[in-house]
Formats: C-alpha cells, sequence, structure tokens
DNA sequence: ATAATAAAACTAACATCGTTAGTTTTACTT
DNA sequence: AAGTAAAACTAACGATGTTAGTTTTATTAT
C-alpha cells in the first residue's frame, strides 16, 4: 500500500472520533488500522501499544474537561463560579460519556505524566475554591469532595441507576451542588476563627 | 474426566474468590474452568454466558453491600445513622475493591432483575434518610446526592486520584458526609415552612 | 541521476479470549 | 440391565492485542 501522510497525532484524533461515534466497547485496533487504511499491525509503527493510545486519548479528554471547566468560571466568583464549573463539568459528561470513560480507565497510580495531568483537572476546582476564605488544607479536602460529587454523580447517572425514580435528576444534581456550597460557606466560618 | 458436583452456586462463589483475590483484570472463563479442573466449554452446562456470570456475581456483590449497610444503620438514628452508612459504604469499596467494581459494571438499564437489585442499595439509605422530616421527593433527591458522593469519592480514591496530596483521604471523605448532614438538615428546614 | 537508508507499509503467525457444535462419558431411573 | 439426560470432552471459529520478519516507499547523500 502507498504510503500516506499518516501522523500520529492524526490516528489519535481518529481514534477519539471512533470512540466517540461508535462507542469505547466496540473499539478495537483492528477496526481503527481499518479506518486508516491500514493492517492492524502497521500501527505499531506510530504507537508502541494500545495502552499507550489510551493514555493519549486521556490526555485530550483530561486537557478538554479543563478548558470547559476554565472558560465556564471565567470572570465569575464563589458560588457563582462553584455552579457554572459545576454546570460544565456536568454537560461534559453527559454530553461526551465515551470519551469521558477513557479519564476513568487511566491508571493514574503508576504514570507520572498521567498523574501530573490529573493537576490540570484539579487546577480549575482549585481556582474556584481560591475565592473563599480557606486554608489550603481545607481546599484540598473540598476540592476531593466536589469533585466525588460531580464524578459520582454523572457516573451513576450514565449507569441508569436513576432511572428507578420519574424525580427530576438535573434538579438532583443542583440540590448536591447546593450542598457543596452549603459545605463551602460553613467551612469558611471555621477557618475565620 | 470423572463428573463431580459441580454446583452453580459452588462456580459462581469460586469465581467470586477469585476475582477477589487476583482481580476482575485477570479473571476469565479458561482460569476459572482450570480452578474448576473443568474445560472452559464445558462452563456452559452451567451458566449461558459471561455476562450471566458477571450478573450473578453483581447480585452477590450487591447483597453483601446491603448486608454491611443494614447492619451498620442498626439501632441507630439521623446523623448517627448517615455516618455510620457512609462507613459501612467506604470501608465496602475499600477492602473489596475488586467486587465493588462488578457492580459498576453491571449493565443497570437494560436487566429487569439488576435493576430491581439496585433497589436493594437504595433501600438502606431511604430508610435513614426517614429519620428526618423530608418529603418523598426530597428523599428522592437526597438519596441520590448521598449515593454520588460515596460513590464518587470510593471511585476517584481507587483510581490513585487522590494520592496527589499528603492531606488525610479519610479526613476528606468525613468532610464529604458531614456537608451532605448539613444539606439533609438544610432541606428539613426547607420542608418545614 | 543513482545509491543508500530509514520509515512505514505488508504478510504471517501466536496466544488469549468468549463461544458453539458435535461427541463421549457418567450417573441415575426405569 | 437398558435407557436417558446431564455433564464432561474435543475441535473449532472469529475476534482481540501483539511480535517477527519482509517488502515497499520516500527521502537523503553521493
Amino acid at each position: 500500500m502507498a504510503r500516506q501522510g499518516l501522523t500520529r497525532a492524526y490516528i489519535i484524533q481518529t481514534a477519539i472520533d471512533m470512540i466517540e461515534s461508535e462507542g469505547l466497547h466496540s473499539f478495537s485496533l483492528r477496526e481503527l488500522a481499518c479506518r486508516l487504511h491500514i493492517k492492524a499491525a502497521s500501527l505499531y509503527n506510530h504507537i508502541q501499544s494500545s495502552d499507550e493510545l489510551y493514555t493519549e486519548i486521556g490526555y485530550y479528554a483530561i486537557s478538554e474537561l479543563k478548558k470547559v471547566q476554565l472558560s465556564a468560571i471565567a470572570g465569575k466568583e464563589r458560588s457563582e463560579a462553584v455552579e457554572a464549573l459545576s454546570d460544565a463539568y456536568y454537560r461534559f459528561g453527559k454530553e461526551r460519556p465515551e470519551i469521558y470513560k477513557v479519564i476513568l480507565s487511566l491508571p493514574m497510580v503508576k504514570n507520572d505524566a498521567i498523574h501530573k495531568a490529573g493537576f490540570d483537572i484539579v487546577e480549575p476546582i482549585m481556582t474556584v475554591l481560591s475565592g473563599y476564605r480557606l486554608t489550603e488544607e481545607q481546599k484540598m479536602h473540598l476540592q476531593r469532595v466536589f469533585r466525588s460529587i460531580m464524578h459520582g454523580f454523572i457516573l451513576q447517572e450514565e449507569a441508569g441507576c436513576f432511572r428507578q425514580y420519574s424525580v427530576d435528576v438535573e434538579e438532583s444534581y443542583r440540590m448536591a451542588v447546593r450542598g457543596f456550597i452549603l459545605l463551602l460557606e460553613n467551612s469558611e466560618k471555621e477557618a475565620e476563627i
């Protein structure tokens, strides 16, 4: 087959497109190769392993998520920023569920680069929390709490756990965020003492 | 090979043992068969598919989780019960991470039986919330919020997302639960109006 | 222009996975 | 003792990720 100007970046982007349109489950290196008009083995001239590919896609997903968060909180402060960020996070998880799932599969533990990318997710949250009068330690705790709420909610909704009752799901989410804001304000009072 | 008294229940239990001791990732029907001194194809005399097996394991996991929750809240009320339940849930996720992951992989959407099993997770939480003066709708929302917090936290810790900072992880969790209790009390006030 | 080189494609194959079809053995029932 | 149904077997299929070894292509150096 005639050599084509296949870029590593193009391959990754194609993989992302496939995952977003047809789901993470049905994705495979062979189908990716097919879409690129290449045999599966030829992929290994550009990537080292499927793990490496997923890692690369994970970077992309994290950077996209960060982008969305940052643009959401731009020019906002405190509770308004918290709500904007949570809203953006929720929409990302809902509109791009397959890409969001890739982030989950990242082995945060081992890979140092991914570990570092994790900071990209934390950073916008920390920025928002800086609008509150909190100690550094409080911010660390609260950032974890905030992520847990958003992450847990998205995953459960995606898994279909919320279909049991007909109560509005987005209203539940807003309530969760409101609860976090309550905690924030309460923590602020404690920090003042 | 001589016919042995292989029970469906025994096969499922063996699978659970393998998953708990060696991880969900490295589990396969072939290894399960090997451990049972059987060829992989013979498994199909007892189960219909690997999906069915995972579903069965999911039932087990959910019932275990429910057991733990119920025994934790026995004789407790309100915030004490909330803390006890959250504590039990957390310990379950931490001590039996591989089994907990099986619950995640359950396709809540399709399967009616699993859908029903989902109620088993919800029930203990609803019991605790009944100690608060809330409307039914509020309880639905708050039950989702509570699950999201616990679920999201466990998953992120398991994924290694909390290793970035040296702040105590369990303290973060307690803070998250405390935030939920704040929200509960606040919702109670709103319901009174 | 031609020869050398390195990148990128290829073919072929391996091990593993879930799964199916068809066959043989075992244990229980009549 | 014969018949039957359950439960084991062997053999194979298609799909997966991956490796080794080979050929083609495009670029570089002479």
